[in-house]
DNA sequence: AATGAATGAGCGTTCATTCAT
DNA sequence: AATGAATGAACGCTCATTCAT
């Protein structure tokens, strides 16, 4: 009855070990170190030298981990789309009307560039010639589902007649490009920043000026 | 008769000599050959070896024009600075509103992006998970003109009263993720892509939705 | 009464324990495995952890047993010397003349190379460029004693008076070269051909076409 | 009429160029690193680097020359077999029985290996478990002319009616084997191991004990 | 005693860059 | 000015070996 073990029984092992632990910790040291060289190099520019060269493990131990580069960017990647989507998707569900879908987008991408400086920032700090987008296959998969729901939108009467291909494009590079400008700020305001584009898609810059005017 | 051009023709003195001629020739087939392997391989996968291969010259002679691919890339990338820009002068010097201003900043940017598709389209097929942008120093520089155009029309009351920084930055980034879809298209309509974009800024999808009805 | 043995005899002590047990296991394990993996890969190509990978211990195991691939290969060897070894001892104590003495050298070893095909005939089909011979320091200590035999039955008479080093070391390659093209033949007759190698180093190849005659 | 330069001209380029030169000067110099590293640690332990590091070149040099170590040693094994085949072939042509024949095969190889125990000799100091024999594809080669040899001279009837394979391997095997004492003695006597093998072969064991009797 | 992750030396190879020709 | 071989740093990766668990 009063067995002790039956107690532990309800709660799955807690005690991850210490083997266990540091094999996460590593894991997790090089996505991080991958974070911030991918941001400051790019991945082109990236080697796993330097990857493993910023977590302080031996050379070696990289390859128990990932098998090259391209597997750290994937699985960082996959990081990333695993906090946004998840966002965008319940963003999309709230909407009542197509401007709320809208801000909704905008909103969440925003507040993630703020919250994630520490990997934005850097990355524009990186003043070379070239940048890498957060664009990458997953991302892309997460753009894709708003040109997919924009697509229903608009058959289903919702958003006006448009171009769907050109008007989800403009959206996006509205996000990004004014992402780069919203960190900049001190403070961001994201709130500000989404509507600034929400109502620049929906009623162009003749409303916006109007929205500041007293 | 005392044309003293003829006496020069004689002597190849003002005529580039043939030194200089083979000069400027290398220095040019150096940049083609870099064009071609960036678009096709990127910038961080290129190496220098790529590019005078390329050439077909020694490689010790690359050096003599360029001390490292990077300022190559500079090279090329001023290049196309330099092909725009001027355009986008004259279109701006031109405009006799905002709306034709605006319009004009579209036109020439979407006619260079489909022109030099030799560029563009395979840079953009290049690589799925990053990409490299031609907001290079000079490009940016480029759209900074942009910008400081822009403020002055904001504050001469030519462009309504908007923020200046997130404008500018939701046109370039309209401008640049246009660019992509429209250079997919066969055939890629500039003049389309330009109603389109000038139209979302100028006053947002209702009016764009407006216009494409019949 | 005190015997001390007696009390063991209680515990399994005599038996070899579980531990000792497990002990061999593992050790013959990786000798196994070393036979396979330097059969197919070649002694140089061959790593330790091709070994262990092949035993499906851990990698740290091994060294529980043996300091680097070389203890192993020392080892493997060993044992091949050990098997062959007495039983050419046998045949020398056997021999009554110095005919049967060669016949006896040559019958053994062609019977060991047949039998240990799956050691040989994989061993050969390896690399063609290159050989790993037998010749160890272990097996080259069997080869010894035979030139010592030889030194011994000459000095006595029953052998002729040759130049023993020289006999030694063509007896030694006549035996191992052909033993290469003996494994070749199916079915490998072991009979045959220590006939062909006692009758030619006996009499000579005159020897060998009489009797091959009818 | 004195003119230097035309009593130069009846003779080719002789000037190498210095380019030419170093360039003859570091391929040998690699080679003839890969004939002592190989000869010391056979070729599966052997690594690229091992060998330019005993040119004193860079590491980079080598790969203007190989393009792994297997070219090199390639490299290496057609240059013993382009030493000692021709002398084969021309000694085969020669030979007017089957003796002379046999003769002279021994002959040229314990010739060789005398005169090439920079080579050899290295190559039995490597005291190690394995040795690498210098029977690569071209040298096996050699010895297979030496097999078709055999099987015209038996089937002509020069030879007697024997098992070809097994006798040419036997021939091979005393050829190397021999050539492993033969080279350790001070001076090496060709002639006597040639006579030697020679007399073995044709007339067995007691033929030579004959020989060797006053 | 067994485990398997961590280590860092070392490997094959590529590359930007230099420099004698 | 052009050449292209030499250089050696650096890369991706594997391996033998150690050692905390």
């Amino acid at each position: 009855m009063a067995d002790p073990s039956s107690q532990t029984d309800t709660l799955p092992a807690q005690k991850p070990g210490k083997r266990e632990q540091t094999k996460a910790n590593n894991r997790r040291a090089i996505i991080e170190a991958g974070r911030h060289v991918f941001a400051e190099l790019g991945y082109g520019e990236t080697t796993v030298r330097d990857i493993i060269r910023k977590t302080g493990l031996a050379s070696g131990t990289f390859y128990n981990y990932f098998k090259s580069k391209e597997e750290v960017f994937q699985a960082i990647m996959d990081e990333n789309a695993l906090r946004v989507r998840p966002r965008l998707r319940s963003e999309r569900i709230r909407a009542k009307s197509f401007e709320e879908w809208l801000r909704g987008m905008f909103f969440v991408f925003f507040d993630y560039v703020v919250n994630d400086q520490h990997n934005y920032a850097i990355m524009r700090r990186n003043s070379g010639a070239l940048r890498v987008r957060m664009d990458t296959p997953e991302i892309l998969a997460g753009f894709d589902e708003l040109r997919v729901d924009l697509e229903k939108a608009v058959a289903s009467g919702i958003a006006p007649q448009v171009d769907v291909a050109y008007l989800s494009a403009a959206i996006i590079g509205i996000a990004f490009e004014m992402s780069d400008r919203l960190v900049m700020r001190d403070p961001p305001d994201v709130e500000e920043a989404t509507d600034f584009a929400t109502t620049l898609v929906l009623n162009g810059l003749g409303a916006i000026a109007e929205k500041s005017r007293p």
